[in-house]
RNA sequence: CGGGGUGUGGCUCAGUUGGCUAGAGUGCUUGGUUUGGGACCAAGAGGCCGUGGGUUCGAGUCCCACCACCCCGACCA
């Protein structure tokens, strides 16, 4: 490709409103360019390199026996009828109509698309397993984007789909698709850390995120350095430690406790420590449920663990007309002597690490002390409500240490949840139906593109694995000398034969503004052909990682690269 | 959706208590001088100052409404 032709253009200046490093330089170095907020478009290079990471996400698909389809981007409103999820889907459905008046769902995942086209076959157990997936755009009505092409409301994602006959089979292609990712993302220079996460409501023990450490991210996970523990914040599992358990039970008392609704209030009043109060916290369901979250003083509520542990959709803090409309008052809960009929009280496993605890009385200005479980209080629940954080201790006894973290992709598993809700089923081997056991698994390819730009750069610009870049050779002309650019066409006309992918700057432009651009756009290999050099009938390589410049015969520069 | 901010040539920004023909740098075009890390000189093109309304003799500037974009938060199968 010649520069001089090439559709984009690089940028002196960065764009004011960008925030991340990839943003400011995918935008700078003439990959791409924005629409309206959340909106891309790809300009020529930054569409090779998206081509580049698509096409390694589909050798290793292919790889592991999936299978690539395409559905339609409009879907029939019905089908997310089917499931639900019209209003629940977590985001924002874009709906058109067509001039008929029918409803469609503007895709943002194809769940109901792909059970729909597997349903209409007549499948048998001797069919499965299979996988089938797509690249497709994607579309979520996101709140707010950010981060350039790190979040976006439209973006092409590879998302697949495994059908299986039972759970024990579904877990092989998990562990598949895991592998897989894994080199997927090595090929593109990435080193991702699968972290457990939740599943949202679909429930069930497998559902992995893997992650880029990297401050940009927005996934926060806890993990062990040696990396066999690894976990995102909302659903990561510590070890309670054990407090004053050796302690005798003493005999509850009432005391005045004139203080402050808050913990430390308490702390100071009674000279007691923050891990020796009961913290409770009063939350309210979706249906007006009313939760009292009852857990160790010096732990938080992970809200997300709570609202499993309950059934719930999601969960509001009470306002405090409605803490006293339970009989208690703001400041001063405690979980002894509620009303369980008026609120439904789950206790954290944390109740058990010590004894002799001190919290709220249910009124103003009074406290119990000497409060201990199954004694004083009982809970409906007892669950794991709490949320880990750094310098706790894994469950196998190692330090949690907190790392931030870029999706780029996740494995799920989802189990009977789409096949029996859409009714679809295959022959078993007994001749009955039966539901399949599904799992599902995406990468977004613009964000990792983004991502690989935030990992491989420097000062000057983008740094590209050799894998994805848009060409591996930046051939520069410098001055107008006429040999040089006489030298300099053959050169490119003889790499090109070569097979090799370069972009030639034959630009009349002075040699400054070239070198600059090429740091900025960031092949992986640079060669400038130049007066310099031409004399002696040799050519400048440099690889874009490295400081060292290697003179090289012009007759032997095509082998090299 | 709550809080904060910004809208002025392609880009980055200035524009005074309201005042005359709206500026700079960069980029673009043309000519010339240059040619190893964003060169220099000269000439030129390019702007309903986000949109709509209002106040005023006069609005980029003041007032109202709306829109767009950005940041923080909430949210994120």
């Amino acid at each position: 490709m010649r520069q001089s032709k090439l559709f984009g253009k690089t940028q002196k200046e960065t764009p004011s409103d960008a925030v991340a490093e990839s943003q400011k330089l995918l935008h700078r170095a003439g990959y791409v360019r924005d629409s309206v907020a959340g909106r891309y478009y790809f300009l020529p290079l930054g569409m090779r390199v998206h081509e580049k990471i698509e096409k390694i996400i589909r050798e290793e698909m292919d790889r592991t026996g999936a299978e690539q389809i395409l559905t339609p981007t409009l879907h029939q409103l019905e089908l997310w009828k089917e499931t639900n999820r019209t209003d629940t889907a977590g985001f924002e459905l874009m709906k058109v109509k067509d001039r008929n008046g029918a409803e469609f769902a503007l895709g943002g995942t194809a769940e109901e698309m792909i059970v729909d086209v597997v349903r209409k076959f007549n499948i048998s157990y001797k069919d499965l397993p299979f996988n089938i997936y797509q690249f497709s755009n994607k579309f979520r009505d996101e709140m707010r984007a950010r981060g350039g092409l790190l979040r976006t409301r439209e973006f092409i994602m590879k998302d697949a789909y495994s059908f299986h006959e039972t759970e024990a089979d579904f877990k092989k292609e998990y562990e598949k698709m895991w592998k897989a990712y894994e080199t997927i993302f090595a090929r593109m220079g990435l080193k991702t850390v699968a972290i457990e996460s939740d599943n949202g409501y679909i429930g069930g023990e497998y559902c992995h995120e893997f992650i880029v450490e990297s401050a940009s991210g927005e996934s926060k996970a806890l993990t062990t350095e040696d990396g066999t523990y690894a976990a995102h914040e909302e659903v990561a599992k510590f070890k309670r430690d054990n407090k004053n358990l050796d302690e005798s039970l003493g005999g509850m008392i009432e005391v005045e406790a004139k203080r402050e609704n808050t913990m430390q209030a308490g702390v100071e009043l009674h000279k007691l420590p923050l891990w020796q109060q009961i913290k409770n916290v009063l939350f309210v369901t979706e249906k007006g449920r009313f939760i009292l979250a009852v857990i160790r003083g010096d732990l938080a509520v992970n809200e997300l663990k709570l609202v499993h542990a309950v059934g719930a959709l999601i969960l509001r803090a009470a306002t405090d007309e409605e803490i006293r409309s339970i009989g208690t008052e703001p400041g001063f809960i405690g979980p002894v002597g509620l009303d369980h009929k008026k609120v439904t009280v789950v206790g954290d496993l944390s109740l058990r690490t010590a004894v002799n605890f001190c919290t709220g009385a249910n009124k103003q200005y009074c406290d119990l002390q000497n409060v201990n479980i199954d004694r004083d209080f009982n809970v409906d629940k007892e669950a794991d409500i709490a949320l880990a954080e750094a310098g706790f201790l894994s469950e196998s006894g190692k330090e949690l240490r907190e790392i931030k973290g870029i999706e780029v992709g996740n494995i799920f598993q989802l189990g009977y949840h789409y096949s029996k809700l859409m009714n679809a089923t295959f022959t078993g081997k007994d001749g009955k139906e039966e539901f399949y056991y599904m799992g599902c698994y995406g990468i977004g390819l613009g964000r990792t593109m983004a991502t690989i730009v935030e990992m491989h750069n420097d000062e000057k610009g983008i740094i590209w694995p050799e894998a994805v870049a848009p060409f591996q050779v930046h051939l520069l002309t410098l001055g107008e000398d006429e040999k040089v650019m006489k030298a300099s066409e053959q050169l490119y006309e003889e790499l090109l034969a070569a097979g090799i992918e370069v972009l030639f700057d034959d630009r009349d432009l002075s040699a400054g503004i070239k070198l600059k651009d090429s740091d900025l756009i960031g092949l992986p290999k640079r060669i400038v052909v130049s007066t310099k050099t031409l004399e002696q009938n040799k050519v400048e390589l440099k690889l874009r990682s490295e400081d060292e410049i290697e003179l090289v015969d012009i007759s032997s520069i095509a082998k090299k690269v």
